[in-house]
DNA sequence: AGCAAGATTAGC
DNA sequence: CTAATCTTGCTA
């Protein structure tokens, strides 16, 4: 489920270095069913990655200009991935700051899902990795996230009736405030 | 072969 | 509020 990834750690590491961030909002898109997910127009090319096995990456281009970087969350043949919107710099941040080319607040370093794929250097030569592997991967570090909201999902003309994204209620480095949140836990 | 649209962002 | 920027997928 998408609220297991809050409090997981997403690392990437490159030639320039090590950069990594806590994961405190992301949003699902799960099934040819759900009109917001990639999966919707059934198997083509591009969302190929999302009917392969869990625990892959699945990065794509959006409007031609940032990366979007989701994490395959359902066994093979059921096409979900759940987007990683926001991170809480952790390790590397000189090295994000670098990457930016912007004088940027910490806690805004990996703030949206396409500032962050920025900081962390992830493209489209990371589509289709295995998140269990030592380059791009999500780490347990024991650190949890203690409240947790939901809201509808963000930037989307369909499916916005679904509340399936949620974040770390009040963080600083959530991309921004619900709309209307349907429940905080 | 041509075209419209898009899970965003920064700048005016 | 709008430009930027380009790949994918659909139509002809």
């Amino acid at each position: 489920m998408a609220r297991d990834l809050l409090g997981k750690v997403l690392v990437h590491d490159t030639r320039e270095g090590l950069a990594s961030g806590l994961i405190v909002e992301v949003e699902a898109y799960v099934g040819e069913s759900d009109p917001a997910c990639h999966a919707a127009p059934g198997p083509t090319k591009r969302n190929a990655p999302l009917y392969g096995p869990p625990g892959f990456s699945y990065v794509y281009l959006n409007y031609g200009v940032h990366y979007l970087v989701n994490v395959v969350t359902e066994p093979e043949g059921s096409p979900a991935g759940v987007l990683i919107r926001a991170l809480e710099p952790l390790e590397g941040i000189a090295l994000m700051r670098r990457r930016r080319m912007r004088p940027i607040p910490d806690h805004a370093l990996c703030q949206g899902p396409g500032n962050l794929t920025r900081a962390l250097g992830i493209s489209l030569k990371n589509n289709k990795f295995d998140l269990r592997g030592d380059t791009l991967y999500i780490a347990d570090r024991g650190r949890g996230i203690e409240s947790v909201s939901w809201s509808p999902r963000i930037g989307i003309a369909v499916g916005t009736d679904r509340g399936w994204r949620c974040f770390a209620s009040g963080h600083v480095s959530v991309s921004r405030e619900p709309l209307s949140p349907l429940r905080k836990i």
